[in-house]
DNA sequence: TATACTTAGTAAAACGTTTTAATAATTTAA
DNA sequence: TTAAATTATTAAAACGTTTTACTAAGTATA
């Protein structure tokens, strides 16, 4: 018979069921191959268990000391494709360690991630995925800080932050950004454009230097195109400057994201620019549409699943005490070569 | 001066910080607004929990009868585009209304499913959203009852299901299919082909159902163009073979989301099928990429956003114990004419 | 036979809060 | 002046588990 009055059972109604104290079955629920107990005594326990559909209540195993199976992930937004990869891979590994993944959208405001930080200190979760606010405004380091002084590891993603000692996994921007750069000047570009908009985040802005440093060693004229986000026609707009001029741009780099690159191409054609052939454009992330639409984007893969899947390695390590050598966690991208780039000259 | 020691601040150390019993801390945290107590009473007590840092431990709470402040939202993927914003709208709402949300995502599996909710009972959520796995297996069936027998009310999002008493928000996906047939038949259209997959579920099959009612109502033929999601190169011989014969289709309706359309609509590029003066293709679901692509993609809107939100705000009144009316909550689609379907004739 | 050791199981305290019922101090009413 | 009412505060029980230290009974050892 299962109980149909709305209320659970407790540990006392299997006590009662299995006639044996709460002690005994509290101990034999921890260790169902105890042999502190006899089989008979044992079988009838977990008998009436199943027969309860007894869970022992987390808050009162919480009381006791035991923490919460629960970790704590902030993201800025679900909206933006890069997220939800990241957030999957995160809690797929969380679930396979046994715990619960707490979702928090911030965003992109500092004062929902505190308030989220704060409830999650009350809940007590065993830890802290963040991936906070872009801009390392001190409130930031400040919230950071807490956690880690009331002893709640913390991991960071996507996100660098050297001053509290606290791991991070992403990816190196500058690297990535340097390395599209010069492929697309080994496939004969000289007079290559940087769509990026206005609105510049750190680790953007990291993929933004790599593209400068890397024009700058072959000896050629970075060309940065700037645009507005949420701004309609912005892309248009800084499209047609770049390619008005006498000295054209042969090729474009998106590093905001496929996104950008995607907006882009739609403009181009819009202006009767045809992608690949008059111009290429290449992207970031290489998120799931990219390979589908047509042309299909050249881009930069970010392991966004393994991000978010070692972030939560990285937290479980912290969480069972073990040493985490590295304090900065780079995955490596890849270069997808697919239609939007050329090879020109 | 913070605590610094690992150890978070319990009502006790307020209540000696501020030189009063702690059964007065509680009584004044939980209305700091009250006149019970002496106005430098209620000074020293708030100062003192600012001081510290207190935030009541939730687990203590719950020992004495205050439910979780959090909600369990069952999802099967975070990868298929529609369900980040559903998830996103749920949560928003979800926090507005003062809940968290722990995030589980099953990948369809009904064991996880299972395992999740048995975790979700065990910490003890306030309620739960379930867009579960897909076809109303019996196993599916029970787990609602459970939860409804332990008294955590439920609301499913996006997934009809009668039997156990619990409401139902979503779109009628039924008069969204024969809405989107009727359109592009009015833009004179006759033969007009169905891309579907061959793992239909159940809301994807009632789509199909409107397209059937529709094409009769008009006295058309329909024909279905089915395709094996997953596998390469399904579509482009699905669309081949309905291009192939005498009675060419000039219109196909992507029922399974735009995702199929997007990439019908490459398929047809490589089979030199010009979208839309040769072809006109519609899709589902509306979501970010289909407005930037080229051609965009007229396609059937939904309120992914409003799903979630709406699913909150009917599981905060059952928490409430107030009257659902209905039963089933249909929120209304959108016909989104975009550049990807033409008139013709 | 007395002693030590096992074995099988349990009583009771503890965890951090909320809340009820009580107390003590003060004011008001008679 | 005393009783009653009001005000300000608190003691202690309760919530559902885990765990430590204990008991009682049986078994082996000397």
């Amino acid at each position: 018979m299962v109980k149909r009055n709305g209320t659970r059972a407790k540990i006392t109604d299997v006590a009662k069921l299995a006639g044996v104290s709460m002690a005994t079955v509290s101990c034999i629920l921890k260790d169902p191959d105890n042999n502190r107990f006899s089989d008979e005594t044992n079988k009838k326990v977990l008998s009436a268990v199943k027969e309860l559909n007894f869970r022992p209540a987390t808050f009162a195993q919480q009381m006791k000391g035991k923490t919460l199976p629960v970790i704590g992930l902030v993201i800025p937004s679900l909206m933006n494709h890069f997220y939800p990869e990241v957030t999957s891979g995160f809690t797929d590994q969380a679930n396979k360690l046994g715990y619960n993944v707490i979702f928090a959208n911030t965003d992109n405001s500092i004062e929902r991630e505190q308030s989220f930080i704060d409830t999650m200190i009350s809940l007590g979760v065993a830890g802290v995925g963040l991936c906070g606010v872009d801009l390392p405004d001190e409130r930031e380091k400040e919230l950071v800080k807490r956690l880690i002084n009331l002893g709640i590891p913390v991991v960071r993603l996507d996100r660098y932050l050297e001053e509290p000692d606290c791991p991070c996994v992403g990816l190196d921007n500058f690297r990535a950004g340097y390395f599209m750069t010069e492929k697309i000047i080994q496939l004969g570009h000289r007079n290559i454009g940087c769509l990026a908009p206005y609105e510049i985040v750190q680790i953007v802005s990291e993929r933004c230097r790599g593209y400068m440093e890397a024009m700058k060693a072959h000896g050629l004229l970075p060309k940065l195109c700037k645009f507005h986000r949420n701004e309609f026609g912005s892309i248009y707009k800084a499209l047609e400057e770049v390619w008005t001029g006498e000295d054209r741009v042969s090729a474009l780099f998106a590093i905001g994201g496929d996104i950008d690159a995607i907006e882009c191409i739609k403009c181009a054609s819009r202006l009767n620019i045809q992608v690949p052939f008059d111009l290429s454009i290449a992207g970031f992330d290489d998120i799931y549409i990219s390979e589908i639409i047509n042309p299909s984007l050249t881009t930069i893969k970010q392991p966004k699943f393994e991000i978010g899947a070692t972030a939560m390695r990285i937290l479980k390590s912290l969480i069972d005490g073990d040493d985490v050598e590295e304090e900065m966690i780079l995955l490596p991208f890849e270069y997808i070569a697919r239609e939007s780039v050329n090879a020109i000259g």
